[in-house]
DNA sequence: GTCTATATAGGGATAGAC
DNA sequence: GTCTATCCCTATATAGAC
Protein backbone atom coordinates (compact mmCIF):
# COMPACT_ATOMS: atom_id res chain seq x y z
CA UNK A 1 0.00 0.00 0.00
CA UNK A 2 1.12 3.04 -1.01
CA UNK A 3 1.12 6.26 1.10
CA UNK A 4 -0.75 8.46 -0.78
CA UNK A 5 -1.18 12.78 0.56
CA UNK A 6 -4.50 13.42 1.79
CA UNK A 7 -4.42 17.06 0.14
CA UNK A 8 -6.46 17.96 3.56
CA UNK A 9 -3.78 20.51 4.59
CA UNK A 10 -5.29 23.73 6.31
CA UNK A 11 -3.48 27.03 5.26
CA UNK A 12 -2.25 27.41 8.56
CA UNK A 13 0.07 24.29 8.55
CA UNK A 14 3.50 25.92 7.56
CA UNK A 15 5.37 22.51 6.54
CA UNK A 16 8.44 22.51 8.82
CA UNK A 17 11.51 20.75 7.90
CA UNK A 18 12.59 17.41 9.66
CA UNK A 19 15.81 16.42 9.80
CA UNK A 20 14.84 12.67 10.76
CA UNK A 21 14.00 11.90 7.12
CA UNK A 22 15.87 9.19 5.88
CA UNK A 23 15.38 5.80 4.21
CA UNK A 24 12.56 4.14 2.71
CA UNK A 25 9.42 6.41 2.83
CA UNK A 26 7.59 8.09 -0.22
CA UNK A 27 8.61 12.04 0.83
CA UNK A 28 9.96 13.95 3.61
CA UNK A 29 7.97 13.91 6.63
CA UNK A 30 6.75 17.62 8.08
CA UNK A 31 4.67 19.29 11.03
CA UNK A 32 2.89 17.27 13.55
CA UNK A 33 -0.24 17.74 11.32
CA UNK A 34 1.35 16.32 8.36
CA UNK A 35 2.54 13.40 10.64
CA UNK A 36 -1.39 13.34 11.70
CA UNK A 37 -2.40 13.71 8.06
CA UNK A 38 -0.20 10.28 7.12
CA UNK A 39 -1.96 8.33 10.30
CA UNK A 40 -5.25 9.81 8.96
CA UNK A 41 -4.73 7.77 5.40
CA UNK A 42 -3.61 4.55 7.02
CA UNK A 43 -6.28 4.34 9.52
CA UNK A 44 -9.06 5.03 6.76
CA UNK A 45 -7.46 3.01 4.45
CA UNK A 46 -6.55 -0.21 6.79
CA UNK A 47 -8.51 0.28 10.23
CA UNK A 48 -7.10 -0.21 13.54
CA UNK A 49 -5.64 -3.08 13.65
CA UNK A 50 -4.76 -3.53 9.71
CA UNK A 51 -1.94 -1.09 10.71
CA UNK A 52 1.10 -1.67 12.73
CA UNK A 53 3.43 0.24 13.98
CA UNK A 54 5.94 -0.69 11.66
CA UNK A 55 3.46 0.74 8.41
CA UNK A 56 3.01 4.10 10.50
CA UNK A 57 6.86 4.59 10.59
CA UNK A 58 7.21 3.68 7.50
CA UNK A 59 4.90 5.88 6.34
CA UNK A 60 6.02 8.66 8.28
CA UNK A 61 9.92 8.20 8.26
CA UNK A 62 9.78 8.56 12.02
CA UNK A 63 11.60 5.87 13.88
CA UNK A 64 9.88 4.02 16.55
CA UNK A 65 11.21 6.05 19.76
CA UNK A 66 9.73 9.23 17.87
CA UNK A 67 6.39 8.28 17.08
CA UNK A 68 5.93 7.27 20.91
CA UNK A 69 7.30 10.27 21.82
CA UNK A 70 4.88 12.25 19.80
CA UNK A 71 1.99 9.65 20.83
CA UNK A 72 2.81 8.25 24.43
CA UNK A 73 -0.15 7.11 24.68
CA UNK A 74 1.23 4.39 21.57
CA UNK A 75 -1.20 3.52 18.39
CA UNK A 76 -4.56 3.81 20.78
CA UNK A 77 -3.53 7.29 21.03
CA UNK A 78 -2.17 8.08 17.52
CA UNK A 79 -5.97 6.72 16.52
CA UNK A 80 -7.75 8.76 19.11
CA UNK A 81 -5.77 11.99 17.75
CA UNK A 82 -6.80 10.96 13.99
CA UNK A 83 -10.38 10.60 15.14
CA UNK A 84 -10.11 13.88 17.01
CA UNK A 85 -8.41 15.40 13.13
CA UNK A 86 -11.39 14.01 11.55
CA UNK A 87 -13.83 15.16 13.62
CA UNK A 88 -11.98 19.20 13.40
CA UNK A 89 -11.68 18.98 10.18
CA UNK A 90 -15.24 17.87 9.47
CA UNK A 91 -16.76 20.50 11.49
CA UNK A 92 -14.17 23.10 10.22
CA UNK A 93 -14.82 22.27 6.14
CA UNK A 94 -17.81 20.23 5.93
CA UNK A 95 -20.29 21.36 8.61
CA UNK A 96 -19.01 24.94 9.12
CA UNK A 97 -20.72 25.90 5.66
CA UNK A 98 -24.52 24.32 6.74
CA UNK A 99 -24.22 27.22 9.32
CA UNK A 100 -23.58 29.69 7.33
CA UNK A 101 -26.46 32.61 6.64
CA UNK A 102 -26.16 32.03 2.85
CA UNK A 103 -28.74 30.35 0.49
CA UNK A 104 -29.60 26.73 1.13
CA UNK A 105 -28.22 25.98 -2.14
CA UNK A 106 -25.09 27.61 -1.50
CA UNK A 107 -24.54 25.76 1.67
CA UNK A 108 -25.39 22.42 0.04
CA UNK A 109 -22.79 23.11 -2.53
CA UNK A 110 -19.72 23.75 -0.12
CA UNK A 111 -20.66 20.59 1.84
CA UNK A 112 -20.11 18.46 -1.10
CA UNK A 113 -16.95 19.93 -2.44
CA UNK A 114 -15.64 19.74 1.26
CA UNK A 115 -16.94 16.17 1.22
CA UNK A 116 -15.55 15.52 -2.58
CA UNK A 117 -12.40 16.44 -1.25
CA UNK A 118 -12.29 14.30 1.70
CA UNK A 119 -12.76 11.44 0.33
CA UNK A 120 -10.40 11.95 -2.88
CA UNK A 121 -13.57 12.04 -5.16
CA UNK A 122 -14.46 8.58 -3.75
CA UNK A 123 -10.99 7.12 -3.59
CA UNK A 124 -10.38 7.28 -0.15
CA UNK A 125 -12.36 4.89 2.32
CA UNK A 126 -13.99 6.87 5.01
CA UNK A 127 -12.26 7.01 8.73
CA UNK A 128 -15.94 5.88 10.63
CA UNK A 129 -16.65 2.84 7.98
CA UNK A 130 -12.80 1.41 8.65
CA UNK A 131 -12.52 2.18 12.48
CA UNK A 132 -16.38 0.40 12.82
CA UNK A 133 -14.82 -3.05 12.34
CA UNK A 134 -12.53 -3.41 15.61
CA UNK A 135 -14.96 -1.58 18.08
CA UNK A 136 -15.15 -3.34 21.01
CA UNK A 137 -11.91 -4.76 20.60
CA UNK A 138 -9.70 -1.74 20.26
CA UNK A 139 -8.16 0.39 23.05
CA UNK A 140 -9.97 3.50 21.32
CA UNK A 141 -12.03 5.47 23.13
CA UNK A 142 -12.90 8.41 20.76
CA UNK A 143 -16.38 8.22 19.68
CA UNK A 144 -16.11 7.56 15.51
CA UNK A 145 -19.63 7.43 15.25
CA UNK A 146 -19.92 10.56 16.72
CA UNK A 147 -18.61 12.14 13.60
CA UNK A 148 -21.90 10.50 11.66
CA UNK A 149 -23.79 12.05 14.06
CA UNK A 150 -22.89 15.91 14.09
CA UNK A 151 -22.71 15.57 10.43
CA UNK A 152 -26.81 14.70 9.91
CA UNK A 153 -27.50 16.68 13.14
CA UNK A 154 -25.78 19.89 11.60
CA UNK A 155 -27.12 19.06 7.92
CA UNK A 156 -30.81 18.29 9.32
CA UNK A 157 -30.72 21.81 11.27
CA UNK A 158 -29.63 23.33 8.04
CA UNK A 159 -32.47 21.91 6.10
CA UNK A 160 -34.90 22.78 8.87
CA UNK A 161 -34.13 26.15 8.51
CA UNK A 162 -35.83 26.38 5.23
CA UNK A 163 -38.88 25.26 6.33
CA UNK A 164 -39.12 21.75 6.26
CA UNK A 165 -40.56 19.46 9.35
CA UNK A 166 -37.94 18.12 11.70
CA UNK A 167 -38.69 14.60 10.59
CA UNK A 168 -38.55 15.38 7.15
CA UNK A 169 -35.14 17.29 7.56
CA UNK A 170 -33.71 14.53 9.45
CA UNK A 171 -34.57 11.86 6.51
CA UNK A 172 -33.43 13.57 3.88
CA UNK A 173 -30.08 14.65 5.81
CA UNK A 174 -29.67 10.84 6.85
CA UNK A 175 -31.30 9.69 2.66
CA UNK A 176 -27.84 11.78 1.82
CA UNK A 177 -24.91 10.64 3.68
CA UNK A 178 -26.43 7.20 3.66
CA UNK A 179 -25.58 7.89 -0.19
CA UNK A 180 -22.27 9.09 0.57
CA UNK A 181 -21.40 6.25 2.68
CA UNK A 182 -22.51 3.31 0.24
CA UNK A 183 -21.29 5.24 -2.99
CA UNK A 184 -17.90 5.07 -0.80
CA UNK A 185 -17.85 1.29 -0.55
CA UNK A 186 -19.05 -0.08 -3.84
CA UNK A 187 -17.10 2.48 -5.82
CA UNK A 188 -14.17 0.90 -4.26
CA UNK A 189 -15.48 -2.70 -4.06
CA UNK A 190 -15.89 -2.02 -8.32
CA UNK A 191 -13.58 0.19 -9.17
CA UNK A 192 -15.70 3.24 -10.65
CA UNK A 193 -15.13 6.32 -8.89
CA UNK A 194 -17.90 7.91 -11.00
CA UNK A 195 -20.37 6.07 -8.39
CA UNK A 196 -18.75 8.30 -5.94
CA UNK A 197 -18.99 11.56 -8.22
CA UNK A 198 -22.78 10.29 -9.36
CA UNK A 199 -23.48 9.76 -5.40
CA UNK A 200 -23.08 13.18 -4.60
CA UNK A 201 -25.19 14.66 -7.11
CA UNK A 202 -27.69 12.94 -6.54
CA UNK A 203 -27.21 13.95 -2.83
CA UNK A 204 -27.50 17.19 -4.39
CA UNK A 205 -30.91 16.50 -5.47
CA UNK A 206 -32.55 15.12 -2.51
CA UNK A 207 -31.21 17.88 -0.61
CA UNK A 208 -32.03 20.49 -2.89
CA UNK A 209 -35.21 19.51 -4.19
CA UNK A 210 -37.97 21.74 -3.26
CA UNK A 211 -35.83 22.61 -0.11
CA UNK B 1 -17.58 -9.97 20.86
CA UNK B 2 -20.22 -12.51 21.06
CA UNK B 3 -20.54 -15.14 18.70
CA UNK B 4 -24.07 -14.25 17.32
CA UNK B 5 -25.74 -17.08 14.87
CA UNK B 6 -26.19 -15.87 11.46
CA UNK B 7 -29.24 -17.82 10.60
CA UNK B 8 -28.65 -17.98 7.42
CA UNK B 9 -28.30 -21.69 7.34
CA UNK B 10 -30.17 -23.71 4.03
CA UNK B 11 -32.56 -26.07 4.52
CA UNK B 12 -29.96 -29.03 3.01
CA UNK B 13 -27.80 -28.25 5.82
CA UNK B 14 -28.44 -30.84 8.11
CA UNK B 15 -26.81 -30.76 11.24
CA UNK B 16 -24.55 -33.37 13.00
CA UNK B 17 -23.21 -33.35 16.38
CA UNK B 18 -19.73 -33.07 17.30
CA UNK B 19 -17.96 -34.56 19.76
CA UNK B 20 -14.87 -32.45 20.06
CA UNK B 21 -17.34 -29.30 21.46
CA UNK B 22 -15.86 -28.54 25.04
CA UNK B 23 -15.47 -25.30 26.72
CA UNK B 24 -15.57 -21.49 26.58
CA UNK B 25 -17.67 -20.85 23.70
CA UNK B 26 -21.35 -20.25 23.49
CA UNK B 27 -23.52 -23.13 21.77
CA UNK B 28 -21.99 -26.49 19.89
CA UNK B 29 -20.37 -26.67 16.74
CA UNK B 30 -21.89 -29.12 14.47
CA UNK B 31 -21.39 -29.52 10.26
CA UNK B 32 -19.08 -28.19 8.75
CA UNK B 33 -21.36 -25.79 6.98
CA UNK B 34 -21.90 -24.27 10.60
CA UNK B 35 -18.21 -23.81 10.80
CA UNK B 36 -17.90 -21.92 7.61
CA UNK B 37 -21.52 -19.38 9.17
CA UNK B 38 -19.31 -18.76 12.18
CA UNK B 39 -16.31 -17.74 10.52
CA UNK B 40 -18.47 -16.01 8.28
CA UNK B 41 -19.49 -14.07 11.17
CA UNK B 42 -16.47 -13.23 12.55
CA UNK B 43 -15.06 -11.91 9.25
CA UNK B 44 -17.99 -9.76 8.51
CA UNK B 45 -17.82 -8.00 11.80
CA UNK B 46 -13.91 -7.19 12.42
CA UNK B 47 -12.71 -7.79 8.53
CA UNK B 48 -9.69 -10.21 7.92
CA UNK B 49 -6.53 -8.59 10.18
CA UNK B 50 -8.90 -8.53 12.79
CA UNK B 51 -10.07 -11.95 13.41
CA UNK B 52 -7.33 -14.35 15.16
CA UNK B 53 -7.00 -18.25 15.16
CA UNK B 54 -7.90 -17.96 18.81
CA UNK B 55 -11.22 -15.55 18.04
CA UNK B 56 -11.50 -18.36 15.79
CA UNK B 57 -11.14 -21.30 17.75
CA UNK B 58 -13.02 -19.93 20.07
CA UNK B 59 -16.25 -19.02 18.41
CA UNK B 60 -16.45 -22.39 16.71
CA UNK B 61 -15.37 -25.15 19.93
CA UNK B 62 -12.76 -26.04 17.30
CA UNK B 63 -8.88 -26.21 18.61
CA UNK B 64 -6.55 -24.68 16.36
CA UNK B 65 -5.58 -28.25 15.11
CA UNK B 66 -8.94 -29.24 14.08
CA UNK B 67 -9.39 -26.31 12.01
CA UNK B 68 -6.08 -26.65 10.77
CA UNK B 69 -7.79 -30.32 9.59
CA UNK B 70 -10.74 -28.09 7.53
CA UNK B 71 -8.64 -25.77 6.01
CA UNK B 72 -5.09 -26.63 5.65
CA UNK B 73 -4.53 -23.40 3.91
CA UNK B 74 -4.96 -21.89 7.23
CA UNK B 75 -6.38 -18.29 7.93
CA UNK B 76 -6.65 -17.61 4.23
CA UNK B 77 -8.00 -20.59 3.35
CA UNK B 78 -10.28 -19.90 6.10
CA UNK B 79 -10.81 -15.79 4.47
CA UNK B 80 -11.50 -17.26 0.76
CA UNK B 81 -14.17 -20.61 1.94
CA UNK B 82 -16.09 -17.68 3.71
CA UNK B 83 -15.69 -15.53 0.53
CA UNK B 84 -16.93 -18.67 -1.66
CA UNK B 85 -19.81 -19.18 0.88
CA UNK B 86 -21.45 -15.28 0.53
CA UNK B 87 -20.91 -15.62 -3.47
CA UNK B 88 -22.58 -18.88 -2.98
CA UNK B 89 -25.50 -17.92 -0.80
CA UNK B 90 -25.77 -14.25 -2.54
CA UNK B 91 -26.53 -16.15 -5.59
CA UNK B 92 -28.97 -18.79 -4.59
CA UNK B 93 -31.44 -16.24 -2.42
CA UNK B 94 -30.82 -12.46 -3.64
CA UNK B 95 -29.99 -12.88 -7.35
CA UNK B 96 -31.55 -16.21 -8.37
CA UNK B 97 -35.33 -14.80 -7.39
CA UNK B 98 -33.97 -11.67 -9.32
CA UNK B 99 -33.68 -13.90 -12.37
CA UNK B 100 -36.79 -15.82 -12.42
CA UNK B 101 -39.92 -14.79 -14.77
CA UNK B 102 -42.59 -13.12 -12.44
CA UNK B 103 -43.55 -9.97 -12.35
CA UNK B 104 -40.79 -7.53 -11.39
CA UNK B 105 -42.18 -6.61 -7.75
CA UNK B 106 -42.17 -10.18 -6.49
CA UNK B 107 -38.46 -10.19 -7.45
CA UNK B 108 -37.63 -6.76 -5.98
CA UNK B 109 -39.42 -8.12 -2.98
CA UNK B 110 -37.95 -11.42 -2.85
CA UNK B 111 -34.37 -10.06 -3.10
CA UNK B 112 -35.07 -7.62 -0.38
CA UNK B 113 -36.19 -10.13 2.04
CA UNK B 114 -33.50 -11.95 1.31
CA UNK B 115 -31.55 -8.71 1.64
CA UNK B 116 -32.76 -7.97 4.89
CA UNK B 117 -32.51 -11.38 6.40
CA UNK B 118 -28.94 -11.40 5.17
CA UNK B 119 -27.80 -8.03 6.90
CA UNK B 120 -29.94 -9.24 10.00
CA UNK B 121 -32.20 -6.21 9.44
CA UNK B 122 -29.18 -4.33 9.44
CA UNK B 123 -27.40 -5.50 12.55
CA UNK B 124 -24.58 -7.06 10.58
CA UNK B 125 -21.76 -5.56 8.40
CA UNK B 126 -21.21 -6.05 5.11
CA UNK B 127 -18.53 -8.61 4.36
CA UNK B 128 -17.52 -6.94 1.06
CA UNK B 129 -16.96 -3.77 3.02
CA UNK B 130 -14.64 -5.81 5.81
CA UNK B 131 -12.70 -7.55 3.61
CA UNK B 132 -12.01 -4.63 1.29
CA UNK B 133 -10.16 -3.05 4.21
CA UNK B 134 -7.23 -5.56 4.16
CA UNK B 135 -7.40 -5.80 0.43
CA UNK B 136 -3.52 -5.84 -0.83
CA UNK B 137 -2.25 -6.50 2.55
CA UNK B 138 -3.71 -9.97 3.59
CA UNK B 139 -2.99 -13.15 1.19
CA UNK B 140 -6.91 -13.39 0.21
CA UNK B 141 -6.86 -13.76 -3.22
CA UNK B 142 -10.80 -13.90 -3.69
CA UNK B 143 -12.71 -11.62 -5.42
CA UNK B 144 -14.53 -9.86 -2.99
CA UNK B 145 -15.80 -6.62 -4.66
CA UNK B 146 -17.02 -9.48 -7.09
CA UNK B 147 -19.87 -10.14 -5.17
CA UNK B 148 -21.19 -6.53 -5.55
CA UNK B 149 -20.57 -6.65 -9.22
CA UNK B 150 -22.52 -9.59 -9.51
CA UNK B 151 -24.95 -7.92 -7.83
CA UNK B 152 -24.95 -5.01 -9.67
CA UNK B 153 -24.97 -6.98 -13.22
CA UNK B 154 -27.77 -8.90 -12.01
CA UNK B 155 -30.00 -6.39 -10.41
CA UNK B 156 -29.37 -4.48 -13.89
CA UNK B 157 -30.74 -6.91 -16.13
CA UNK B 158 -33.65 -8.17 -14.24
CA UNK B 159 -34.58 -4.25 -14.84
CA UNK B 160 -33.89 -4.24 -18.69
CA UNK B 161 -36.58 -7.46 -18.51
CA UNK B 162 -38.86 -4.39 -17.15
CA UNK B 163 -37.86 -2.54 -20.75
CA UNK B 164 -36.15 0.06 -18.77
CA UNK B 165 -32.62 0.98 -20.87
CA UNK B 166 -29.48 -0.83 -19.83
CA UNK B 167 -28.00 2.85 -19.18
CA UNK B 168 -30.84 3.69 -16.64
CA UNK B 169 -31.54 0.16 -15.43
CA UNK B 170 -27.45 0.32 -14.55
CA UNK B 171 -27.89 3.90 -12.72
CA UNK B 172 -31.21 2.47 -10.45
CA UNK B 173 -29.35 -0.83 -9.64
CA UNK B 174 -26.44 0.46 -8.28
CA UNK B 175 -28.71 3.54 -6.43
CA UNK B 176 -30.12 0.75 -4.76
CA UNK B 177 -27.30 -1.46 -3.59
CA UNK B 178 -25.17 2.48 -3.06
CA UNK B 179 -28.36 2.92 -0.81
CA UNK B 180 -28.18 -0.64 0.98
CA UNK B 181 -24.45 -0.32 2.02
CA UNK B 182 -24.41 2.98 3.03
CA UNK B 183 -27.31 2.13 5.42
CA UNK B 184 -25.09 -0.57 7.17
CA UNK B 185 -22.40 2.07 7.63
CA UNK B 186 -24.69 4.24 8.93
CA UNK B 187 -26.80 2.15 10.98
CA UNK B 188 -23.86 0.60 12.89
CA UNK B 189 -22.37 3.91 13.42
CA UNK B 190 -25.49 5.62 15.24
CA UNK B 191 -26.92 2.75 16.34
CA UNK B 192 -29.93 3.15 14.27
CA UNK B 193 -31.04 0.09 12.70
CA UNK B 194 -34.47 2.04 11.59
CA UNK B 195 -32.11 3.73 9.02
CA UNK B 196 -31.31 0.22 7.65
CA UNK B 197 -35.42 -0.60 6.99
CA UNK B 198 -36.09 2.70 5.66
CA UNK B 199 -33.09 2.35 2.84
CA UNK B 200 -34.93 -1.03 2.41
CA UNK B 201 -38.34 1.31 1.50
CA UNK B 202 -36.11 3.37 -0.52
CA UNK B 203 -34.68 0.81 -2.40
CA UNK B 204 -37.86 -0.81 -3.44
CA UNK B 205 -39.42 2.36 -4.84
CA UNK B 206 -35.74 3.18 -6.63
CA UNK B 207 -36.15 -0.24 -8.16
CA UNK B 208 -39.86 -0.59 -8.95
CA UNK B 209 -41.09 3.21 -9.60
CA UNK B 210 -42.56 3.42 -12.92
CA UNK B 211 -40.16 0.25 -13.70
C1' DG C 1 -10.11 -35.49 14.03
C1' DT C 2 -8.36 -33.84 18.02
C1' DC C 3 -4.81 -33.07 21.57
C1' DT C 4 -0.30 -31.08 23.52
C1' DA C 5 3.67 -28.89 22.59
C1' DT C 6 6.40 -26.01 19.99
C1' DA C 7 8.59 -23.36 16.18
C1' DT C 8 8.97 -18.83 14.18
C1' DA C 9 7.73 -14.35 13.18
C1' DG C 10 5.71 -9.99 14.12
C1' DG C 11 3.22 -7.18 17.04
C1' DG C 12 3.39 -3.12 20.62
C1' DA C 13 6.09 -0.91 23.79
C1' DT C 14 10.26 0.61 26.66
C1' DA C 15 15.21 1.78 28.18
C1' DG C 16 19.04 4.39 27.84
C1' DA C 17 22.58 6.57 25.11
C1' DC C 18 23.24 10.56 22.24
C1' DG D 1 13.92 14.14 19.26
C1' DT D 2 16.01 10.38 17.50
C1' DC D 3 18.71 6.01 17.51
C1' DT D 4 19.81 1.15 18.83
C1' DA D 5 18.71 -2.56 21.30
C1' DT D 6 15.63 -5.23 23.63
C1' DC D 7 11.52 -7.14 26.29
C1' DC D 8 7.37 -9.52 26.19
C1' DC D 9 3.32 -10.94 24.29
C1' DT D 10 0.46 -12.61 20.71
C1' DA D 11 -0.05 -14.35 16.19
C1' DT D 12 0.13 -18.01 12.65
C1' DA D 13 1.44 -22.34 11.69
C1' DT D 14 3.42 -27.07 12.37
C1' DA D 15 4.88 -31.66 14.46
C1' DG D 16 3.80 -35.82 16.34
C1' DA D 17 1.21 -38.58 19.63
C1' DC D 18 -3.41 -40.55 20.32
Amino acid sequence: MPAPSSDLRDGTARDRYCPAMTKDHPSAPTSKEEIVLRLFDLFRHAGYEGVSIGDISQATGLGRSSLYHYFPGGKADMANVVVGFAKVWLDAHVLAPLRREVPLETRIDAMLAAVHRFYRGGAAPCLVASMLLSRGRDPVDADVGGLIRDWIDTLTQSLEREGSSKAEAAERATAAIVGIEGALIVAQAVERLDIFEKALGEARKTLLDRG
